[in-house]
DNA sequence: TTCAGGTTTTGATGTGGATCAAAGCACCGG
DNA sequence: CCGGTGCTTTGATCCACATCAAAACCTGAA
């Protein structure tokens, strides 16, 4: 999972205030401007106000929080997290180049899950009125808008899924797959790859403790599935992780 | 959980595609309209097309099915589930008057769950392609219609939270308090209620097995924080059932 | 280069909830 | 009123994963 490097170079740099231009974005294929015509990305592109840059270990908005715009992750990588008032917490994503953050904020004006970098990241802010007040003049975006909330609808369901109903195993297989695929999609290598998160927190997220998530990763070594060198994953039979998933005996 | 009488009698009676009246109907502060002036609220009504009934059991739609409308529930009670290809399932939901369901096709044009009735039912179809069109012209439409996607992305993170952090017994709190506020804002009584669903069900929505279920019916019982009698339940206890879900000693 | 703190691995042991089994109970159609 | 069917309860036992513990390892700062 190699960084892109940013493009700022070839942008006159209008410091602050910096314009990110939807347009030239090598992420609009599968961004918010996805299915839009270049008339309507130009217009998208007025309302992208902010590219600002985080850190990693950042957080782009907590729990709490006041809602006023959702974002879109121009490079990086982050999680998102809900915790119970005496702090146990769940991950209840991870959340890559191209994803869109902060949905959860429109129900109740409030956030209610942290997003937090797990590197160094950069993030386009689309102001919610803004983008409210567009999606009015533009049907395909309002369109756009609603499938990526619906997908999001759509993920979580598949989640409550791996929670519910399946055994440790087949949940790491789910995760390492899903991860495969969409590094896939954003021209990564689908088998080789880098860890951005803890085993800690890929077993938060999967509902299980790090050492179960370390021991499968061993098991899965072991078994010829993959290779696993710290953060380092290199998956060595996909087929058989899909076997894992899929066809587990129960 | 009394059915309210429908109120078909006052309506002009028009066999195959009687018009729901939003206007009229008692549910409009927490369904769709709900936030939508007099005025939207006519036009609404110009959308919805069909109220549908809906025998104990049906299928509202199932997972492959082309999504073309949502669906808001007029009286009745609803599960949502997904399923592995190996017929395990998975209950993402229980869904009550006034309540949306379907959102889950939007992000494909398919449904990706099934939505089954617990009880006779009825609802109001609102095909997308039209609520899309009317959201263009009435901005708190389509303001409240992003708050109703939100509101699901939100309840479906706590329910990831449920099955990925807590034990059985707060799980099992948390349903019993969740059902009862539920139930209290649509003017039932909070502390008893019949359950319109199998152990089973609850069981899968919970992530435990439905023996697991009854064990604890029983301890609840035993504790004196509710009366159980098969689907009847009474709430004896809030306060207590608020600290199992909350105070929980790990 | 060394040291400190965070992360990961692996082993030994414990346990919450699953599984297996069987009996009790409500509801329904005939 | 009876018998069937599906749901629920409760007991006995099991096991997948958690917990506890310790050592190895990696990273970055001084």
């Amino acid at each position: 999972m190699r960084r892109e490097s940013p493009s700022l170079s070839v942008e006159p740099f209008d410091l602050g205030a910096l314009k990110t231009a939807c347009a030239n974005c090598n992420l609009r294929e599968i961004c918010l401007p996805a299915g839009l015509s270049q008339d309507e990305i130009d217009q998208l592109d007025t309302l992208v106000y902010v590219r600002k840059t985080l850190r990693r270990g950042d957080a782009l908005y907590r729990a709490g929080d006041r809602f006023d715009a959702i974002y879109a992750i121009r490079s990086g990588f982050f999680k998102t997290r809900v915790s119970t008032p005496d702090g146990r917490d769940q991950v209840t994503g991870f959340s890559m180049a191209g994803e869109i953050l902060g949905m959860d904020g429109i129900s109740n004006d409030v956030h209610t899950c942290d997003a937090i970098t797990l590197e160094d990241s950069e993030i386009c802010t689309i102001p919610y009125s803004h983008l409210e007040k567009l999606s009015l003049e533009v049907p395909s975006l309002q369109r756009h808008f609603h499938k990526v909330m619906s997908r999001e609808i759509v993920r979580e369901n598949s989640v409550m899924m791996l929670l519910g109903v399946m055994r440790a195993e087949e949940r790491l297989a789910a995760f390492l797959l899903n991860l495969s695929q969409r590094l896939n999609a954003r021209g990564y290598s689908p088998v080789e790859f880098h860890l951005r998160m803890t085993r800690e927190e890929i077993g938060s997220y999967l509902g299980m403790k790090l050492e179960t998530v370390s021991r499968l990763f061993s098991k899965f070594q072991a078994d010829k599935l993959i290779k696993v060198e710290q953060k380092y994953i290199r998956l060595s039979d996909v087929a058989g992780l899909r076997e894992v998933y899929a066809h587990h005996t129960r």
